[in-house]
DNA sequence: ACAGCTAATGCCACTGAGTGGCATTGTCGC
DNA sequence: GCGACAATGCCACTCAGTGGCATTAGCTGT
């Protein structure tokens, strides 16, 4: 039993089981045989519970696919929330993403590489995936602009979270792209040079 | 009768009206009622024709709700193929767009502000719409690279891509904040504003 | 151990987006 | 006017998503 559950109630850790074989098996299904091959009722019965406790733990097909997605999302936005951001703001929620994506659980770049595989594949999931992002750029703007001497240009912060989320994005991309060989660690690297490009990018000729 | 459908056998006329009808009725009834307490009957059943015809002219519901969006894009694409781009990437790009946006047609922006408003209230609308701008992308990074002379590292013309679409994004976010008062003016003149702080966004202080 | 309370589950019937086959209707070219 | 072709609409369907409520399971107090 993992350490987060074996603390829990019984119905809590019942609960947790329910939701992890939901999104484990969705991933499995989705991947051997198409996301959209796969029914609601596929998974439910591989995972023997009903398409009402389905709908209890997930708000839709997309969101038990991209479980990965908004596992980092939400880790991510609890990290930037407890920690004093300095230095360029860019830099500043790069540095919280290498802090949450080293502290992710130890099979989540499994789980994202394969919510990112189909990703690629599936418009409605790539288009879900960027819907995370956006909501989390809100957040992001929300949690910066409402810190004690905050007096940056909304909209200059604004686009810097935008620009934070393109970079994050190409950075997922090249690690999807070649594979996700090298696991988290490749991914966190990427990540880093990327990031680094950024001056270049702005300035890069036609 | 418009310049574009004048010339056109009437079989290719009535389409086009029947196409012009279900965007024009959809907008009006999603902005009236409500998005998702519009249902595609409701809008059939007033543009008077039937569900089957609908998915004959879009894809999905949302697609019809951002015809605008789809109609940039679109656009878009055929100015930036139709142009050498000079200079940085970016700055040309926004160049292109500074075009496009100006060829509109004339009431494309107050089709574009009710589908940017339908999307901020709108999930499935506003991850519809960022798919829009992911394949946009992905088209932008094939023509560029697909150009003789194109030298440039794919990851890096990839990044400045993600930034370019980033600034946009943001840039229409003021326009539409405002109410998109000044019309398609007021929003050039932000995307031109938004893209010329890029550099101090990208070093801006947390 | 049991009873009462509360929460979760699953059944069921439903809505609405999306789909495809095919008969009917309308357009086009001669 | 006619034949060919394309578009339309009917119809029956699938599947994602929803909500009410009876039943079942877990928790707590005695």
């Amino acid at each position: 039993m993992s350490d987060e559950l074996r603390d829990l109630p019984l119905r809590e850790r019942k609960k947790a089981r329910t939701r992890r074989a939901l999104a484990e098996t969705a991933l499995r299904l989705f991947t051997e045989r198409g996301y959209d091959a796969t029914t609601l009722d596929d998974l439910c019965d591989a995972v023997e519970v009903s398409r009402r406790t389905f709908f209890r733990n997930y708000r839709s097909k997309e969101d038990v696919a991209l479980a990965a997605d908004s596992d980092l999302w939400s880790a991510y936005l609890d990290d930037v929330a407890a920690r004093e951001l300095t230095g360029p703001l860019i830099e500043a929620l790069r540095a919280v993403l290498d802090i949450t994506l080293g502290a992710m659980d130890p099979d989540w770049e499994r789980r994202f590489l394969a919510a990112r595989e189909l990703s690629d594949a599936v418009p409605a999931l790539q288009a879900h995936s960027l819907g995370y992002c956006h909501d989390t750029t809100r957040a992001l703007v929300e949690v910066v602009s409402g810190r004690p001497g905050a007096d940056v240009d909304p909209w200059r912060l604004r686009l810097s979270v935008e620009i934070f989320v393109a970079a994050w994005r190409t950075a997922s991309l090249r690690w999807t792209a070649q594979g996700g060989h090298g696991g988290r660690d490749t991914l966190m690297k990427l990540v880093e040079e990327t990031f680094a490009d950024l001056p270049a990018a702005l300035t890069s000729p036609a």
